[in-house]
DNA sequence: AACGGAATTAACCATTTATTAACCTTTTCG
DNA sequence: CGAAAAGGTTAATAAATGGTTAATTCCGTT
């Protein structure tokens, strides 16, 4: 449901469990290790897109193993945020030259954290994803553009969305009337046209291409 | 575009210069002060989302700034994150104390103070404006709208719990159906959108929004 | 059993969305 | 080149979908 793969590095078991409960609550992907060197050995096989990283552990502290981490250079580079309890404060500098990218003081309510991390996962896909082509989303039903939300009706909707789903593809107009219409609806010819139209309108013309008597695509 | 005002208080004009130069970049509205009297004086006629101060400042620190402004009770109150030097750690128990919101080290690279910033903000935006959203309150079987208890019955506390459960999510009657009234009770097309409209009744118009033949959804 | 709020339905209205019709423009191809 | 075919555009019309209101039924409580 929630596509994003979370590390979670502590030394203190309960809190691997605590914060394991409430973060999977929420629907992520997540994994554990008790210090940085299991944190750089379990970073490098699961990828994940955030490493919730405490900062005092045994063996290898957390600006160690971010430092490694970073310098294995996986792609795409994950996020790193510390977990710093007050009085650590001074070690924080050393955290940034080692890349972290957030500090997360402890205590922390466990609602502000979520909120937190969603913030951070969330402004790290708008900038890995700089706006260029659209994004569907079938859930909001809205069609993201530059970051903006455009709305559409249903029928547009699901015509954009088969259009979208293969970029550069030509769809012939059977294959549109029976992927959005359904077989057995009938419908004039210039139908299809007008709801091209609209949508060209919305995310302006240069994403809806039309080849004449073969049908039509969508382009970046 | 974007609606922050950013107070930037720093003694030495260079810095002034510099962040001022990138913060209006990404489309804040910035105002600077020299020293800590100014920036009291300046964060009074502003009332800036946000204050950027450095620690030391002659005639007046950041801290005892902080706290002047603090008092000044301007509404709604700023953020104030302030810029530490290496080596002035031993004092941030003080800028807790004075009431700092964050702390930033210095030197740190734009593009993470920019960041951070960026962080600060939309937090404090979403948990700063208690008149949004909604809290739906299962235990007490309530809907606390602005600190005020609404009460409605049943069907109408469960769709709304419902929709609210996913913000933005849009749910379709058969989803709602299913999920209020269960899978196999019948019920006439009509009923749900009574309860949509005693919900709207009660929570405001704006909250809930319907997209034809998809289904309906909650915003905040 | 009778009361009262909650839930549902029915009938009607309003709005949005989808489709069509008529006409225009561009492309294709003999 | 020029006619036919394909698609574009626009406004009008139709269909679908919700909104509203009041009356009715349901159900738990007294």
């Amino acid at each position: 449901m929630n596509p994003y793969r979370i590390l979670l590095v502590d030394d203190e078991p309960d809190i691997l469990e605590f914060m394991g409960y409430n973060l999977r609550k929420e629907g992520y992907r997540v994994e554990t290790a008790a210090d940085g060197e299991q944190a750089v050995a379990r970073a490098a096989e699961l990828l994940p897109h955030l490493i919730l990283m405490d900062v005092m552990m045994p063996r290898m502290d957390g600006y160690e193993a971010c430092r490694r981490i970073r310098e294995a250079a996986h792609t795409p580079s994950p996020l790193i945020a510390f977990l710093t309890a007050r009085g650590e404060d001074d070690r924080q500098i050393e955290g940034f030259d080692a890349g972290g990218d957030d500090y997360i003081p402890k205590p922390i309510k466990i609602k502000v954290l979520m909120s937190r991390i969603r913030a951070l996962l969330k402004r790290a896909g708008e900038e890995a994803a700089p706006g260029q082509g659209l994004l569907i989303d079938i859930v909001r039903h809205m069609v993201v553009k530059d970051g903006e939300d455009i709305f559409m009706p249903r029928k547009e909707f699901n015509l954009l969305k088969l259009l979208h789903s293969k970029p550069d593809k030509v769809f012939s107009r059977e294959e549109i009337f029976s992927a959005v219409w359904g077989d057995d609806v009938i419908v004039g010819d210039r139908t299809i046209d007008v709801h091209i139209r609209k949508l060209r309108e919305k995310i302006g013309s240069g994403h809806i291409t039309t080849i004449k008597g073969v049908g039509y695509k969508y382009i970046d």
